[in-house]
RNA sequence: CGGGGUGUGGCGCAGCUUGGUAGCGCGCUUCGUUCGGGACGAAGAGGGCGCAGGUUCAAAUCCUGUCACCCCGACCA
């Protein structure tokens, strides 16, 4: 047995800068040198260094997770009795009841102790699992001029997304919101040989998006704070390699924070690059869709791809003919029209029978406006978003009035591509025509015929017309064949925590990134880069881990291990709970305790639920007996199931302090 | 940017229809009682109703304009 040495060793590094001058009087515990398990992470192996507030300059330094006993009565937090108005989601609502985070601007948020402990201990498992994979921490400025973002086309190419400002020199600055271009000119700045690769740099700083529509408190800011890491190798295969290590790392960090994360493919979007997958985790309140398959198939909706059918035999196929459908101009009222006076003779005609031409207009990065036109089957939707990752850089807007003013060949409600495609009909300005990969060669279909109240019939994929490409555009549905065949598909939300990307060379080369190769010759370097988002994470945890009373934190990332309540105005009581508080706080487990001597009974254990620290020690009526109480406040911490309640369980108060502190000490283990 | 909604003490809200100089709960201060599930009594402090115009003897209440914020859709860690 170690009673409660793991939580004072795992402590090591932050405990180090001592110089808060608030420490305790209790004594260091020093590190004893036999590495924690839990995921081969050695934290003896790397020297501890200082991690003081005397870090390096910018907006801020690594979050420091103060070593003191914390009380209730002094701690700087407020709890509300009433939820905020403006809150929403759980992790939003509780965030602010439980006195963790203060709104300070729209999507800006300031972060009180109770916050910062926990947003500490992220950072530290975070820190932990990029140093554990060689990754070294860097910090670079949170404000930076704009000329390495014009480098990229990205000052532009960010758009209103970033927060712009001028110095008094009129000189242009951006509150970064992304670091790829200064993380790239650094490493030009000092290397030059394929010696000094790999390499891998991060660090953990504050974003700023100007996003359009900030929401969910943490889970969607303009200021948040994110883990940023980038690689840096020779070759492909290095790069690969780089991934790998750090796809490895992402799932030991969020296995040790206890979040489920679905890792899914996804498209690059603004990033650019060959190839990118996201960590999500599952929650309604998600803001992505992402699909998965019982055969392991996973990835955001974007990126989903559509197997293609085979070609279809159209040997027998009568030729294309033109009808009147007055009044069809949607396909609800195509299809109804076409049964009625157009009947089939084995079945009923169904909108899945109809080539739905959509249009829409492109924004292309140098201010061109493109109209194209997609054809899919007509019981499908666009999506835009589907759409707009096929087609980045460009923005896919719907059209609008003046798109169908510059294009008379668009007849509302009956296009169809007899009037559409380069290919289709061999004029050099036709709309770009692009298909749906289900409308595969020998498909038949009914479509509009470019005349007001005309449809074309029987019209042959491959043989009456072709479009100039296909495009990923069509929403994807559950039930959908999963690309890979392993199954029909489910739909899910998710929340995105972290995104890793195969970068290649592209940043390298709008930056000039080279290094000399072993004969001589300047080789441009590839690139990673890989995010999580940090104070997201706060948010996450709290979404996934609270109930109708409050939060309900898992001891890794709880701002405490335990949380005493002394109940009742008996001195013996508070008395007992002082020792006991010392006691523990000495063996290096985290306390808060409930000192408050005024406060009713009720208002602490409410209080107590709502922050959620996991382990809860109530010290009152019982002590005549000699006992306390010890429970836990969550039910999966007590092996029960989600609603339980774990039973409170009566402890000697000779054998407390030891016996909370093997407590903790086996929760840290899990 | 499109749609919906809200701005009244620190927080949550009522009051605006039918103008008469602002109220309730929580929180906060003091005193006393209470003390294992958000106690009770008494006495207090604190806002002039987002902002700017206008109508009126009189405006949170009516009119005009404006700003901000929140929620739902197009972007992202």
């Amino acid at each position: 047995m170690r009673p409660a040495a793991r939580p004072s060793r795992k402590r090591t590094r932050d405990s180090t800068s001592g110089s808060s001058g608030t420490a305790p009087s209790c004594p260091q515990r020093a590190p004893t040198g036999t590495g924690p398990t839990g995921q081969g992470v050695d934290g003896a192996a790397r020297p501890s260094r200082p991690q003081g507030d005397g870090g390096p300059g910018g907006v801020r330094g690594a979050t420091r997770l103060a070593r003191m006993l914390l009380r209730m009565s002094t701690l700087f937090v407020r709890t509300l009795r009433e939820d905020p108005a403006d809150a929403e989601v759980p992790s939003h609502r509780l965030l602010v009841r439980a006195g963790y985070i203060r709104r300070a601007a729209p999507g800006i948020y300031t972060w009180l102790p109770l916050g910062m402990r926990v947003l500490a201990k992220v950072e530290r498992v975070v820190r932990e699992e990029m140093d554990a994979i060689g990754a070294q921490e860097v910090h670079f400025p949170a404000l930076l001029p704009r000329e390495p973002y014009e480098a990229t086309g990205r000052w532009t190419e960010y758009g209103p997304n970033v927060f712009r400002l001028r110095d008094r020199k009129e000189a242009e600055y951006m509150l970064a919101p992304t670091h790829e271009e200064v993380f790239t000119l650094l490493v030009k700045d000092l290397y030059s040989s394929y010696k000094d690769l790999p390499l891998a740099l991060y660090q953990i700083q504050t974003k700023y998006r100007d996003e359009a529509r900030p929401r969910a408190g943490l889970l969607r800011g303009r200021e948040f704070i994110m883990k940023d890491a980038y690689s840096f190798d020779v070759d492909d295969a290095g790069l690969e390699a780089s991934y790998q290590r750090q796809r490895e790392a992402y799932q030991r960090i969020f296995a040790r924070l206890g979040m489920d994360v679905v890792i899914v493919a996804a498209i690059s979007g603004a990033m650019g690059g060959s190839r990118s997958e996201e960590f999500l985790m599952p929650t309604p309140i998600g803001e992505d869709t992402f699909v998965r398959s019982a055969g392991g198939y996973a990835a955001n909706v974007e990126a989903v791809t559509t197997p293609v059918p085979d070609a279809v035999p159209y040997d027998d196929a009568p030729a294309a003919h033109v009808e009147d459908t007055p009044g069809t101009p949607t396909i609800e009222s195509l299809v109804a029209l076409a049964n009625e006076r157009f009947p089939r003779a084995d079945r009923s005609w169904m909108a899945a029978d109809t080539l739905k031409n959509v249009v829409v207009a492109l924004d292309h990065p140098d201010g061109e406006r493109e109209v194209v036109v997609v054809g899919l089957p007509g019981d499908r939707e666009v999506d835009l978003k589907r759409l707009e990752g096929a087609l980045a850089p460009a923005l896919v807007a719907t059209a609008g009035d003046a798109d169908f003013a510059r294009h008379p060949e668009l007849v509302k409600g009956y296009i169809g591509p007899g009037a559409l495609g380069r290919a289709n009909t061999g004029r050099e300005d036709a709309i770009r025509y692009l298909l749906d990969p289900r409308v595969v060669e020998g498909t038949r279909w009914i479509t509009g015929a470019d005349a007001e109240g005309r449809h074309v019939f029987d019209l042959v994929a491959g043989r009456d017309f072709v479009g100039d490409g296909t495009v990923e555009a069509a929403e994807v549905r559950a039930g959908d064949p999963a690309p890979d065949g392993s199954g029909p598909l489910e739909l899910a939300r998710g929340i995105e925590m972290g995104h890793i990307f195969a970068l290649g060379r592209k940043y390298a080369d709008a930056l000039g990134l080279k290094v000399l190769n072993e004969n001589g010759k300047a080789v441009t370097v590839t690139m990673g880069s890989y995010g999580i988002g940090v104070s997201r994470a706060v948010a996450a945890l709290a979404e996934t881990n609270h109930d109708d009373a409050g939060l309900a934190w898992p001891v890794q990332v709880a701002p405490a291990h335990v949380h005493i309540v002394a109940t009742g105005k008996d001195a013996a009581v508070f008395a007992a709970c002082e020792e006991l508080a010392a006691d523990l706080h000495g063996t290096g487990v985290e306390v808060l305790y409930d000192d408050r001597p005024k406060v009713s009974p009720g208002v602490k254990f409410a209080d107590a639920e709502l922050l959620g620290v996991p382990v809860l020690v109530v010290v009152g009526r019982g002590l005549a007996e000699g006992h306390v109480e010890v429970r836990l406040r969550r039910a999966a911490d007590a092996g029960l199931g989600a609603g339980e309640r774990p039973e409170p369980e009566q402890v000697p108060v000779a054998e407390a302090a030891e016996r909370i502190g093997r407590l903790v000490a086996d929760l840290l283990e899990r």
